[in-house]
DNA sequence: GGATGTGTGGTTTTT
DNA sequence: CCACACATCC
């Protein structure tokens, strides 16, 4: 049978970018109308194949760039694509909508917000700020956060509407108090967040689909718009995604998405794997093209990795094949602990920079909780070795930062209420709780904003005279910036604000130590603000102002990742997806860590865990370490830890194992915890169930501190700082145990030593 | 109102 | 172990 895409095959030119793909890649490529899901393992070539298809759409096909949406996962992911695409077709795709689906739906919202009831220059709420929202609904509700943490309630509204379940449904669903609680704050927060003028992240996703759904002229433009419709990531996308995907894609079905159900990593935020299982019952006769060819990684590496996934049940199933030259096998070290483990990681950079000629750009090193990140850092700082941490602290989540920028939506978004709140009381100006819980008061009553009651001299009569005095000022520049940014570039505002509120003598006077990196981090946002170009196609009329806002509100993690700098990179496997590196660390290779306990008993949870690890081995392009540690530091103690669960999946002769230094040199020390402890050679770990110390009980306590070392009076140890000598005396219980040890260094003589702070070696028998 | 100190609670991943 | 909420004091 002559397909479309056969029949298009005839007609390729030699210009066209369709040189050195394989038959599936073509196929992918080739294809033009209809739908079509394309299963694309690791290292496949999948984002070749979407730049090569939408400029193939366009120059080939003769379709406006206009009528093309394409969603990424990131925003760097949209910049590159969008380039790629540029240089392909020679020119800019104009017109193209290429983004996150936060972003698209941003942009949807800037023109159709009075659908919504907010207007063009709403401001993006965080997770902070929505919090706070919620938190005061809570309040005003009676809800106590003691009883119910405003976290918890907030993850319950996100849950449902990332499933597109509103209010009232939500209301007749709740039968147990805590969602009864969620739902009479969910009932609440649409208004308040719509008085605000301000939208939440989910926001962004749902509302597009409410104003699809209930406008059937909104949607005739819609669908009439984007002919071609593309999803990079998609095994990561949630229901009301999929639901946006659906109503604009439902009438002309022009839909291709790419994703990888065993890269599915988002469970958690409401990704639903069923979005992929179910591509072609929602979308009839969608083709499937499967990319399996990986020209990524070394064969050794793409072996550990199919092994490291086939236990997953509940998967399209994939094999990657490999094209590439066998390379170098994989390493499995284990260390003594996170220390320990951070420097071998150092050197095993250093030695490899040198002997194979390679920049700090080749290594990432992947965890799976940020906290991991702090020994690697002290070890790379106490080197010099240049690093960027990705995600963690963003910078957008710097207190500096956040108090200007609460300046700035309060300037774009008068209604702000949040901004209002924060950007009042910073720096301090005598306007604090009890003034801004008054002017909610007076504003509740005269149906007003912060801001407007805050502008009104003759409402606040019943207040302080410094207070009122504080107020006008505040709101005076405020105002004055308002204007000011109608025609100003942003990094001007920015400076005006600056240097209006004497913000840097502001932070000098707080700590001359820190002002520094904040003023620092204060020049970055004024260079990032000028560096900011208004989107193609941001045709609203919206400020550079509200176009600034809107980025840094949406930027994630990765996003900020210079490629070009020469310097390890840091990151947790979550921000990994997507990206590869020659050198790859997977660290913290421990039950409990990675997988995380909470997943033991929940085969679903344990199963993304495992997704997640195979996402870190193939971001690996020719050299894979795994390592695990004997004992690690987690919530300030010290836990004895034993290898990942994973690591049994993975046949033996697949791994060459090596122990660093330190490990070595502890030699036979034997762990005698018949549960755990380094187990080397025969793979199966024993599994066990961590219980996380917060949740331990007194007793739980006491047990656990039976399985530490255990010393016996007159024992001899050997102490990092005071050499040798022999245990005298022990007291205390726990955490608190004391010991009195003689050292053979009379210099150092008699000292007692608390045993939860220091590690001892045992000393020769 | 704001600075300072103490307690408590929460510890997975992020747009 | 840390961040934050709360209490206490000025």
């Amino acid at each position: 049978m002559i397909t479309d895409s056969a029949a298009a095959a005839a007609t390729v030119t030699a210009e066209e970018p369709l040189a050195g793909l394989n038959p599936a890649q073509r196929e992918a490529v080739l294809h033009y109308e209809g739908p079509m899901l394309i299963l694309a393992g690791a290292g496949s070539g999948k984002t070749r194949v979407l730049t090569a298809r939408i400029a193939r759409l366009i120059e080939h096909h003769g379709v406006d760039p206009a009528r093309i949406l394409a969603v990424t996962f990131t925003n760097k992911a949209a910049g590159e694509m969008r380039e790629r695409i540029g240089r392909l077709l020679g020119e800019e795709p104009k017109g193209m909508w290429c983004g996150t689906f936060h972003a698209i739906g941003a942009r949807m919202l800037r023109g159709a917000a009075r659908f919504v009831g907010r207007t063009a220059s709403f401001t993006i709420y965080d997770e902070d700020d929505t919090l706070a929202v919620i938190r005061r609904l809570m309040e005003a509700e009676g809800i106590s956060p003691k009883q119910w943490s405003p976290k918890v309630i907030s993850g319950l509204i996100s849950d449902a509407k990332n499933s597109l379940v509103a209010p009232a449904e939500y209301d007749t669903l709740s039968k147990d108090p805590l969602s009864k609680a969620a739902g009479a704050v969910y009932r609440r927060l649409e208004p308040a967040m719509r008085a605000a003028n301000a939208l939440s992240f989910d926001d962004l996703l749902v509302l597009p689909v409410e104003i699809l759904r209930g406008n059937p002229s909104m949607l005739a433009t819609y669908r009439e718009r984007f002919q071609f419709i593309l999803v990079d990531e998609y095994q990561d996308t949630n229901r009301a995604q999929f639901q946006f995907i659906k109503l604009l894609g439902g009438g002309h079905g022009n839909v291709v998405v790419v994703g990888d159900d065993d890269q599915s990593i988002y469970g958690w935020r409401g990704a639903d794997i069923r979005n992929i299982l179910d591509f072609e019952k929602e979308f009839a006769s969608a083709r499937l093209v499967r990319l399996e060819e990986n020209y990524r990684s070394t064969p050794n590496i793409l072996s550990v990795a199919n092994a490291a996934i086939s236990p997953n049940v509940g998967r399209r199933g994939k094999v990657l094949r490999p094209t590439r030259a066998a390379g170098e096998c994989v390493t499995l070290v284990a260390a003594l602990d996170e220390r320990d483990e951070a420097e071998w990681v150092l050197a095993e950079i250093n030695g490899r920079r040198s002997k194979e000629n390679r920049g700090l750009a080749d290594f990432a090193v992947l965890y799976r909780t940020n906290a991991q990140s702090r020994a690697l850092e002290d070890a790379l700082r106490k080197e010099a070795v240049p690093y960027r941490l990705v995600g963690a602290v963003r910078f957008y989540d710097r207190r500096e930062i956040r108090d200007l920028m609460a300046y700035l939506k309060l300037i774009a978004n008068p209604s702000d209420e949040e901004a209002f709140r924060r950007a009042v009381s910073v720096p301090k100006r005598g306007v604090g709780d009890t003034t801004v819980d008054a002017l909610a008061a007076l504003g509740r009553e005269a149906g007003m904003t912060l801001f407007e009651v805050a502008s009104r001299p003759e409402l606040l009569e019943s207040m302080r005279g410094a207070a009122r005095k504080a107020l006008a000022d505040f709101t005076g520049l405020v105002s004055d910036l308002r204007e000011k940014a109608k025609d100003t570039s942003v990094d001007v505002v920015i400076q005006d604000l600056i240097s209006a509120l004497r913000y840097v003598e502001y932070l000098q006077a707080e700590g001359p130590e820190s002002a520094r990196d904040r003023i620092e981090n204060l020049s970055s946002l004024i260079n990032g603000a000028a560096e900011t170009v208004v989107d193609d196609g941001g045709e609203v009329g919206l400020t550079p102002l509200d176009h600034f806002l809107q980025r840094a509100m949406l930027v994630a993690g990765a996003d900020a990742l210079d490629p070009s700098a020469d310097a390890v990179t840091l990151m947790t496997l979550h921000n990994a997806k997507g990206l590869e590196y020659p050198v790859i660390f997977l660290t913290g290779m421990e039950d409990g860590l990675f997988p995380l306990a909470q997943s033991f008993d929940d085969p679903p949870k344990l199963e993304e865990e495992r997704r997640l690890f195979y996402v870190g081995i193939t971001r690996a392009e020719e050299k894979l370490f795994l390592s695990f540690t004997e004992t690690r530091r987690r919530n300030g103690e010290t836990l004895p830890s034993i290898r990942s669960r994973f690591l049994a999946d993975i046949a033996a002769e697949k791994i060459e194992e090596k122990k660093t230094l330190r490990v070595t040199s502890m030699g036979r020390r034997s762990y005698t915890r018949e549960s755990g402890g380094y187990n080397s050679g025969a793979f199966p770990a024993r599994r066990q169930h961590e219980v996380p110390s917060w949740r331990k009980t007194a007793a739980m306590e006491a047990d656990i501190s039976q399985d530490e070392p255990r010393y016996v009076k007159g024992e001899r140890v050997k102490h990092k700082l005071f050499g040798e000598g022999a245990i005298a005396e022990l007291a205390g219980v726990g955490r608190e145990v004391k010991a009195v040890i003689d050292f053979d260094d009379v210099t150092v003589g008699r000292k007692t030593i608390k045993l939860a702070y220091t590690t001892l070696e045992r000393g020769q028998d």
